[in-house]
DNA sequence: GAATATACTTGCTTCAAGCAAGTATCGAGA
DNA sequence: TCTCGATACTTGCTTGAAGCAAGTATATTC
């Protein structure tokens, strides 16, 4: 039942690309008797042999053990072609001080000059890929791959997000983001996302710059979380609470969520509102959101009072919590107590 | 000179993201002594041989020749290969009928088999590479992949958009990109993209679902265009006039444009705002948005009034256009005359 | 100081794959 | 119809990539 529908296997895709992705790229194995004759010396280079010319420029100093393990190569047939390499004076091979069993390499001049011919022709074709797009879709194109690659990376969790303040579609951002992630965990309908919409548009218009901020997570120049502080308002008239700010729209995308990113931008605003001036922080939130509720807590908010209601197609339970920044700044480790 | 900012160059970025995918593939040649034994009676394949199956598998009927220039191999080889398979049972090599050089090939049963062991070998491999995201990085790693398929697809231009009513989300993806856009084209500020997200919210909590509507033009699942169609009202009473709708936050995207998307919404918007009884629609533009003033003017748009402004930190002329439905019915080619 | 492990080398072998010279068949012209 | 060139595949020979296993020199350990 839960995998009947039409959808295309995921990996079945997956190969789809990797096919199409060998052939664009010409992986030898897949086509492409590239004897890679360098123009200098009439040299030419078998595949691996291009590929150790590539290790050892990458890393000079190498050996031909790691060498061996690096390209997953019989360490014999390793050992016959950096010899080959080294009478074609490509190559020096020295011996190690510390353990004479070792070889360090490292390339000659010529040895450079022909690593860089081979250099030279992969980069003239990866060049080849992406001449014939525009630049937006190269762009595009670049993005994609390094999204795929961070994603693949096993450490893609590691890198560390960092703060930004409001850029040019960061407002959409926010909105749609709030859209599309209530409406798949909660089930809100788009008057939640409109709602979102207009607290952004009203954030912009009655922006007061030094009583008001919002922030951006971003890991990888890539968005995944937000915040938005603004100066509270009673709730009737619209008059300012002197002393008194309230957080709005904190968001942490669901694939960035363990990281400790939401405590950042709380952290964030607690700082900047201390600077502010502000004496208090209240905010809004509601009953069921029981991640945001676990930072507000951990923060030092208290729950002021909650109140049922009935938007965006649910029956909601809407709560006030509030803290006071003196005594969060007096007790900051309150949380883990 | 060029080239010396520290914008690391496209090409480069492509030539990493290559290796290390073809590393996370395990691309043969690029390491991983492949034996590719196959389980099924002690048979073991060769890359290539496992190549050739694939082929003969995807298209029964092939011959030696296609097949070597497909693979890109030598027909000798290729033949040899061919009886190999075939004296193992796996392949059936007819006679063509009409043209007794050629000899057509197909899998035979335990063709198929071997054929499908090697599948699902390369299916769990792809999982492999899946399984250790969580559900939401996949699909991001999937549209990825996807995106840089069909940017990388020769004939990328050719996919046919199509259009959709609003998913969650899209409000705010409307919001995000007429911001971003308009800033990086025009150097429009973030009130700009306040007041979209104002009439954006304005729009679905206003919303009458028979007299007003709005599309996302969709090019593989991917949003490049939109289009908002309301009631027109008076400008300072809000008061709805009858009969008159109202085009508003037409956006195609840059990478898209060209391919009539454009025209595509307005034409939607157009059948759709006649079966709703309107009998005039008006836009209101800007006079520096000069692909959008073409759209309309080919769609039989006039141009009412027009009227200095400034917004968004710029000096702008507002534009007022309209179209009488019915008279548009009636000559829907006018504009090429 | 002997025994074992490590880092590389060398001899032998396999097999993928190309080249070139066949053989069978087809199509076009005398 | 027969011939000649082209096409589709086959076969013989060769190269070269790369593995296995045995060997040598150096390091480490008891």
């Amino acid at each position: 039942m839960t995998t009947a529908t039409p959808a295309p296997d995921p990996a079945q895709t997956l190969r789809a690309f990797n096919r199409f992705y060998t052939r664009c790229i010409g992986v030898p194995g897949t086509g492409h008797k590239d004897s890679t004759q360098s123009g200098v010396a009439g040299l030419h280079f078998s595949f691996t042999e291009a590929r150790v010319l590539w290790e050892v420029a990458q890393r000079p100093g190498m050996t031909a053990g790691t060498l061996a393990q690096e390209l997953q190569l019989d360490p014999g047939y390793i050992s016959r072609l950096l010899s080959k390499l080294q009478q074609g004076g490509l190559l020096r091979v020295q011996r190690s001080a510390h353990d004479a069993r070792q070889k360090p390499l490292t390339l000659t001049a010529a040895g450079r000059r022909a690593f860089g011919v081979l250099d030279q022709r992969a980069q003239v074709q990866a060049q080849a890929l992406l001449a014939p797009l525009p630049g937006t879709q190269q762009h595009e194109l670049l993005h994609a791959a390094q999204r795929m690659q961070q994603l693949l990376s096993p450490d893609h969790t590691a890198e560390p997000p960092t703060l930004r303040g409001l850029q040019p579609g960061d407002l959409g951002w926010v909105v749609a983001r709030h859209g599309a992630l209530y409406a798949a965990e909660c089930g809100w309908d788009q008057r939640f996302e409109a709602l979102v919409a207009r607290i952004a548009a009203d954030y912009v218009d009655q922006l007061e710059p030094r009583r008001e901020s919002a922030w951006i997570a971003d890991c990888n120049s890539h968005a995944v979380g937000c915040i938005f502080l603004v100066q509270a308002r009673h709730g009737k008239t619209g008059a300012p609470l002197p002393g008194v700010a309230q957080l709005r729209m904190l968001l942490v995308e669901p694939t960035a969520r363990g990281q400790g990113i939401g405590k950042l931008l709380v952290q964030a605003c607690h700082r900047w509102a201390a600077q502010a001036g502000y004496r208090k922080i209240r905010l809004w939130t509601y009953s069921l959101l029981l991640a945001a509720r676990g930072i507000y807590r951990a923060a030092g908010y208290r729950l002021l009072c909650s109140q049922a209601h009935h938007s965006f197609g649910h029956d909601l339970v809407g709560e006030v919590w509030e803290l006071d920044l003196s005594a969060a700044a007096v007790q900051p480790s309150k949380a883990r107590a």
